[in-house]
DNA sequence: TCTGGGGTCCTAGGACCC
DNA sequence: TCTGGGGTCCTAGGACCC
C-alpha cells in the first residue's frame, strides 16, 4: 500500500539556532523577522510564556524577553536554507519520492504493509534526522496529503509520529478536528462552511452536497473534501521553476530621498535577477513598489507600476534600469517610505524564450552576468555588484541579533577548543 | 524608535478572434 | 420581423500556504 507522510520540523528557525548553541536547550528562544520587526518563530518554552499565537511586534515583547531571559535571534535565512537541505537529504534516504513543500516541511511517498510498519518508519525518520542534522521533527502518515497534514498536527501531541489510516480511528479524529485547521481552509472558507453548519473535519467529509462546496469554495475546496475521504486529488509535485519571483524588504528607517530608494530598488532588482539566472529563466516584465508605513499615522501611499521588455531578460543592469524607470513614475516627494520591492513576471525558461524580431542579438550582458555570478559564488554574495546598489546602504534591514553562517561560510565556522 | 517575505492556484469578466 | 456561436488569452482580485 502507498501512503504519504508529512514531515515537519518543530519550531524550525529556533531549532536551527539551537543546533549550535546547546546551552539554549530548555530555554525559551524566538527568531525575529527581517528588520527585527516581529517575532516569527518560537520554541515550546517561548510558547509556554504565551507567545506565538501570531506575529508579534518585537518592541512589545522587550519586557517579557528580559523577564524570562528569552534568547533572541535575527533571522538567518542562509543558515536555515542550508539546514533545510540537509533535512531533505535525509528524507531522500527513505524514499525517492519527496516533495519539498517549504523550508521546514516535506511530503514523502512511502510503502508499507501495515500500520505498525508505518509507526516504526515514522520513528526511524525522526531519529535519523535528529541524529544526522540535529533537528526535531513530527511525522504524520495517512492516505492523502490533507489527511497527512492532520496526522502531522496530532503527532506533536503524541510521540512525534501519528498514523491515520482507515478505520474508526480516522472518524474519531476528524470529529475532534476543527474545519478551520484543515490545510487549505482559511478564515474565509471556514466562515462559509460554518454557515452550512459544518464545524468539524468529519462534518465536512460527510457533507453530501458537493455542488454547493464547489460553488462556495471552488475546485480547491471540493478537492480538499475528497482528500478527507481518502481520495487522492493532490499528488506529489516535482519542483518547478518559479512563475513569479521578486525581492522586497522593509527599510531600517524611513526613506525620504529618491537617491536612497534608487539604491534599495537596485539591490532588490539585483537579487531578483540572480534568482532568475539561478533557474535559467528570463522575464518579460517587471513591477516595483514603494509604500509608507501603514502603522504610522499620517498620509499613506502605495505606489506601484510596471515595465515590459520586448525580449526576455535576466540581466541585472537592465532590471535595475527598469526599476529606476518605475521609481520615476511612482515616487512622490515628502513621504517617508518604509518598504519597497521588485517583482519579476512572465517568466519563461531561457531556452524557450522567443527572440525579438527587430533585435536579433539582444544584448543581455550574458557573459558579464555569468562572470559576476561565478565570482559571487566563489567569494561570497555581493563581492561584486552594480554601484547603483550603493556602498553604505544605510537603508538596510536591521539585524541586531544575527547568528553566524555556521555551515556556509569558512570564516564563520564554529570553533571548538580542546 | 519599533509591526515579515515569498509564493501558488482559481475564477470571473473583458477583449479579441473567426 | 431581424443582429451568432464558439473559442482563446489576459488580468485583477480573492484565498490560501509557510
Amino acid at each position: 500500500m502507498k501512503y504519504v507522510a508529512l514531515v515537519d520540523c518543530n519550531s524550525f528557525y529556533c531549532s536551527c539556532e539551537k543546533i549550535f548553541r546547546p546551552e539554549l536547550r530548555n530555554r525559551p528562544v524566538i527568531v525575529l523577522s527581517n528588520n527585527d520587526g516581529a517575532a516569527i518563530a518560537f520554541t515550546k518554552e517561548a510558547k509556554a510564556l504565551g507567545l506565538g499565537q501570531m506575529c508579534e511586534a518585537f518592541f512589545k515583547l522587550r519586557d517579557l524577553v528580559k523577564k524570562h531571559d528569552i534568547a533572541v535571534f535575527s533571522s538567518n535565512y542562509t543558515l536555515y536554507d542550508d539546514i533545510s537541505k540537509r533535512v531533505m537529504n535525509v528524507l531522500r534516504e527513505f524514499s525517492p519520492r519527496v516533495e519539498v513543500y517549504s523550508v521546514d516541511e516535506a511530503f514523502v511517498e512511502i510503502e508499507a504493509a501495515s500500520a505498525i510498519d508505518l509507526e516504526a518508519l515514522g520513528q526511524k525518520m525522526r531519529m535519523e534526522i535528529f541524529r544526522k542534522v540535529g533537528i526535531p521533527v513530527g511525522v504524520g502518515i495517512s492516505h492523502t496529503k490533507v489527511l497527512a497534514k492532520i496526522a502531522n498536527k496530532l503527532s506533536k501531541k503524541h510521540t512525534g509520529v501519528c498514523v491515520l489510516v482507515d478505520g474508526p480511528q480516522i472518524e474519531r479524529t476528524l470529529r475532534d478536528f476543527p474545519v478551520r485547521d484543515i490545510w487549505g481552509i482559511g478564515a474565509r472558507s471556514a466562515v462559509k462552511l460554518n454557515m452550512l453548519d459544518i464545524k468539524t473535519a468529519y462534518e465536512f467529509r460527510v457533507f453530501e452536497n458537493t455542488a454547493m462546496i464547489q460553488k462556495l469554495l471552488t475546485k480547491v475546496g471540493r478537492e480538499i473534501q475528497d482528500e478527507l475521504r481518502g481520495i487522492n486529488c493532490l499528488s506529489l509535485e516535482a519542483p518547478e521553476d518559479k512563475k513569479n519571483t521578486g525581492n522586497s524588504r522593509s527599510f531600517g528607517h524611513d526613506l525620504y530621498t529618491k537617491r536612497e530608494l534608487r539604491e534599495a530598488l537596485a539591490q532588490f532588482a539585483s537579487n531578483a535577477a540572480q534568482k532568475l539566472r539561478n533557474q535559467q529563466s528570463v522575464c518579460f516584465s517587471m513591477s516595483a513598489f514603494i509604500c509608507t508605513n501603514p502603522f504610522k499615522n499620517g498620509p499613506q501611499y502605495f505606489g506601484e507600476a510596471g515595465v515590459r521588455f520586448t525580449s526576455g531578460t535576466s540581466d541585472t543592469l537592465k532590471l535595475i534600469a527598469g526599476a529606476h524607470e518605475i521609481l520615476e513614475e511612482i515616487y512622490r516627494p515628502g513621504l517617508g517610505y518604509k518598504k519597497g520591492g521588485v517583482l519579476l513576471n512572465h517568466i519563461v525558461p531561457k531556452k524557450e524564450c522567443q527572440m525579438d524580431l527587430f533585435n536579433k542579438d539582444p544584448s543581455d550582458n550574458g557573459s558579464l552576468n555569468h562572470v559576476v555570478d561565478i565570482i559571487n559564488k566563489k567569494f561570497g554574495p555581493h563581492t561584486i555588484k552594480s554601484a547603483a546598489c550603493g556602498i553604505e546602504q544605510e537603508w538596510k534591514t536591521i539585524r541586531a541579533h544575527i547568528s553566524r553562517q555556521y555551515t556556509t561560510e569558512w570564516s564563520e565556522l564554529l570553533e571548538v577548543e580542546l
